[in-house]
DNA sequence: GTAGACTCTGGACCTATGTCCAGGGTCAAG
DNA sequence: CTTGACCCTGGACATAGGTCCAGAGTCTAC
C-alpha cells in the first residue's frame, strides 16, 4: 500500500506520516525499487492507535514510547493504565491552573465595578 | 533611568524590555549620545500594566491594543471592561475543552478496568 | 586609566506538532 | 506515448512570547 492510501485510511495526511516516520512513530517502512515507500495493514491501525493516543492529550514523546512498549511485547491494560493516569493528571492540573486565572479575571472584573480597578489602572 | 534599571523595577528582564520595544507595546525611548536607551518613570507602570494584562490572559496583541486606548485618552474600567470579558470567555471555553478531554480520559480509562480497552487497542 | 558592569544590534533559537513548498521522478489508464 | 495523479527529498514556515548570543562600544567608581 502506497503512503496515499495509508493516509486516507488512517484519517491523517501525508505529510503526517512522513513526519511520524522521522520522529520514530513509525519505523522507516520497506521501499519499492522506485523509492516509493510500501507499507502494510498493520500501519493504519499503528497510526489510528497513535492518533487516538493524541486525542486522550498524550504528547508525540509519550505516544512514542507507548508504541516502542507495545513493540517491546505484549501490553495490557493493568501494564498501560499509568500513562492514561499521567495525562489525566495533568488535564486537572491544566483545568486548576485555568480555574485560578478564571476566578483572578473575576476579581479584576469585580474590582473594576466597584472602582478599584487593576487593570485600568495596573495596580498589582 | 537605563533600560537595566527599567528591568529590575518592573521585574521584567532586558531582553522583555527590548521585544516588548520591536512589538510595540513599548514605544521607541528617547536615546543618549551613545545610543543608550532613556527612558522616564512612566516606562516602568506600563509595563506592569501589560504584565498585569498578560497575567490576566491576554495575548500581546490585546495588550497593545487596550494600551493604545490608554494612550488615545482616557479610558475607564467601563469601557474597557469588555476586554476582561472576552478573556473571560476564552478561558471559559478552554476549561470546557479540558473538561471534554478529562471526560474522554477517564471514559479510557474505565474502558480498560472493564476490558473493552481503546487505548491499548486502539480501538475507536 | 582601568576594571568590571552595563548596553548596543540583529538575528538565531526555543517548544510542539505538524504543514507546505519547489523541483523532480513514477505509475496507471487510455 | 501521453496525461494526470501520485510520490520523493530537504528544508522553510507557522504559532506565542520571549531568550540568548557574539562582538562591539560605554559608563562609572576607584
Amino acid at each position: 500500500m502506497k503512503i496515499g492510501e495509508v493516509a486516507r485510511r488512517a484519517g491523517v495526511t501525508i505529510d503526517t506520516i512522513r513526519f511520524y516516520e522521522r520522529r520514530g512513530v513509525l519505523s522507516a517502512p520497506a521501499r519499492r525499487p522506485s523509492g516509493y515507500r510500501e507499507y502494510g495493514e498493520d500501519t493504519v491501525g499503528r497510526i489510528q492507535l497513535a492518533r487516538r493516543m493524541k486525542s486522550l492529550g498524550l504528547s508525540l514523546d509519550e505516544i512514542i514510547d507507548a508504541l516502542a512498549a507495545h513493540d517491546a511485547g505484549p501490553v495490557t491494560c493493568e501494564s498501560e493504565r499509568w500513562r492514561l493516569d499521567a495525562a489525566l493528571d495533568r488535564v486537572d492540573a491544566r483545568i486548576a491552573e485555568l480555574k485560578a486565572l478564571r476566578k483572578e479575571i473575576v476579581a479584576a472584573r469585580t474590582a473594576c465595578e466597584q472602582g478599584s480597578c487593576t487593570f485600568v489602572t495596573g495596580g498589582a
